[in-house]
DNA sequence: TTAATATATAACTAAATATACATATAGACA
DNA sequence: TGTCTATATGTATATTTAGTTATATATTAA
């Protein structure tokens, strides 16, 4: 894959544009948090999780470090979240203009 | 597919994590295009970017009217051009910390 | 050393996505 | 009407991605 800038920029949305790892996100923007503590909370397998996590790290958007038995994740770069409130706001207009189009 | 906030998100972002997407946005950024400037430009054929379009439009980020034979794009809210801005910015502060660990 | 716990990875299957080529549609105009 | 041009769509194929189950690794503690 070319190292071209239009890569690198989907390569890294490729990674945030997923349901459960925007939930991931979402979890981490409270804090720090294992893996032990985010599967549960999404409800979903623990190998699911570990994988979502592995595809954010080689990305650059979380990190982990070791504490024990867990292992413990942190979102890297508080853009990410601008971004997801980018979208949800664009949402939200696009949404609003379809609404006013069936007023 | 379950219409929650997670889903919307990730749809929204699906459609613009594509290199030849974010290329015709970039395209887009500078004015009105139609399909007839923008596949030579990114020098990919016709089709395919027909293909690219009808996604981008799907989702919303683009929108579509007849000239003549015509069909003229443009981008539909300005904060996607925000997204990418800050993608870009992730990545620049992602290659400097690496460039700071192998310095 | 063995057992228990937390996490990661491998292997498989299913589903989604991208591209290429061919063809269809729609408008302009002779 | 027929033809030309611009765009869209159908279909087939290849590639990527996601989820599941089983298993491997690493750390702690008994």
């Amino acid at each position: 894959m070319a190292n071209n800038i239009y890569n690198l920029q989907a390569d890294t949305l490729k990674a945030i544009a997923h349901p459960t790892r925007i939930e991931i996100l979402q979890q981490l923007q409270q804090g720090e948090r294992c893996v032990c503590e985010i599967f549960p909370a999404l409800n979903i397998e623990q190998p699911n999780v570990s994988r979502h996590l592995s595809i954010l790290k080689k990305e650059g958007i979380v990190s982990s470090r070791k504490e024990g038995l867990k292992v413990i994740y942190r979102v890297n770069d508080q853009r990410i979240f601008k971004i997801l409130d980018l979208v949800t706001e664009m949402l939200k207009e696009h949404w609003d203009s379809r609404k006013e189009a069936f007023a």
